[in-house]
DNA sequence: AAACCGCTCAACCGCGCTTTA
DNA sequence: TTAAAGCGCGGTTGAGCGGTT
């Protein structure tokens, strides 16, 4: 006998969620807090599955999400840290608290996976422009994340084979970063061209300046889902202080400043984002996969305590990645030896 | 102007894994 | 120990949009 499904099918409403829905769900969340999710369709008479409700709340109305256009440095973040992690979206979303994995996933899926294979293959020419490409591919075998979970390898192969993969990526990495360093338009830039009316922004704009796109259009449910976080955002604001992020902005677009997460930044968060490269430098560099011990350093911190996740230090994994053979810088070695000797410290 | 086509992305599904009671 | 609940992810779908013909 299967699992049951987590909702019964029947009168369950899918399909794109109205702002009157997205406001009955925060308001709910408001009162109780993110989780128990199999009872918020009952709570609340939204005809929706839990596991719906879930997703629309950790992928757009959760407080701190950034959408729209992705900066050339958020970018250049996803593709070498997906060159580290593979395909873990959860992971890589880590070290970009404003952006969901889905978001991650989708901007790698249709955007930065094109690219990539474009520059591997010797072919300069990025313009992302919709119709000069054909459709994405659906490659699976250029998944470089570990499928033990399909394919039933053991661990040794694929540390090994993990250990293989990073040293292409990183290879591959250092090609694209070194012609995007060497052009004036980055190669890998965000083509605003591409993302028009179909990016989504929460009403903030992104802090960093160099990011050119600073009128973004926006679609009709984009300004509801405004709504939403204008709403969320006078909430915080009379929220009970264990509630309410210590930001005027709970959207969060200071993140390099305030991080890790913007919105979220009253959670004790484990590392501290430099303003300008966004990286990480570590605070506490011992954190477990330990449930307990997750708890114990999330302890009182509001109801949103279940949305910070440490992550590895970042600056490490920069340091590694472009300084790789040049500078054996500290804690190269460490992360080497952390990532493949110690799983539970990285992953 | 309309049909067609390709792209994007929100949303869903299914599955395996982990956590919790 | 077991089942339920939740999480993470890969894969996929389809509406909406914009460009091309």
């Amino acid at each position: 006998m299967g699992r049951p499904p987590c909702c019964d099918k029947i009168g369950v409403k899918k399909g794109p969620w109205t702002p009157e829905e997205d406001i009955i769900l925060v308001s709910y969340i408001q009162e109780h807090g993110p989780g128990n999710w199999r009872s918020v369709p009952t709570n609340t008479g939204l005809m929706r599955c839990s596991k719906s409700c879930r997703l629309r709340w950790t992928n757009y109305l959760r407080p701190g999400i950034k959408r729209g256009n992705f900066t050339d440095h958020e970018e250049k973040m996803i593709i070498h840290l997906q060159a580290l992690l593979g395909n873990r979206w959860a992971a890589i979303a880590s070290y970009l608290p404003q952006r969901t994995d889905n978001d991650i996933k989708n901007y790698w899926n249709t955007h930065l996976r094109k690219k990539l294979r474009m520059i591997q293959s010797g072919c300069h020419d990025v313009n992302d422009h919709p119709h000069h490409h054909h459709r994405l591919h659906r490659d699976h075998n250029e998944n470089t994340r570990p499928k033990s979970r399909s394919n039933g390898i053991s661990k040794g192969q694929w540390e090994r084979r993990l250990q293989t993969d990073i040293q292409t990526a990183k290879r591959a990495l250092r090609e694209a970063l070194s012609l995007d360093k060497s052009s004036s338009g980055s190669v890998l830039s965000t083509d605003s061209s591409t993302r028009g009316s179909s990016d989504h922004d929460l009403g903030n704009n992104n802090n960093n300046n160099n990011n050119n796109n600073s009128q973004y259009s926006s679609s009709a449910y984009a300004s509801s889902t405004g709504n939403i976080a204008r709403l969320l955002e006078g909430w915080m604001k009379k929220s009970p202080t264990s509630l309410v992020p210590k930001t005027e902005n709970v959207h969060g677009n200071d993140m390099f400043a305030r991080c890790p997460s913007s919105g979220l930044d009253h959670q004790y968060p484990p590392f501290e984002y430099n303003n300008h490269c966004g990286s990480i430098s570590d605070r506490s560099r011992s954190h477990s996969r330990s449930g307990q011990e997750d708890r114990d350093a999330t302890v009182n911190v509001g109801i949103f305590q279940d949305e910070i996740k440490p992550v590895p230090p970042l600056a490490m994994l920069e340091n590694w990645l472009f300084e790789d053979g040049l500078v054996v810088g500290q804690g190269q070695e460490d992360l080497i030896s952390v990532s493949l000797d110690d799983n539970s410290t990285l992953f």
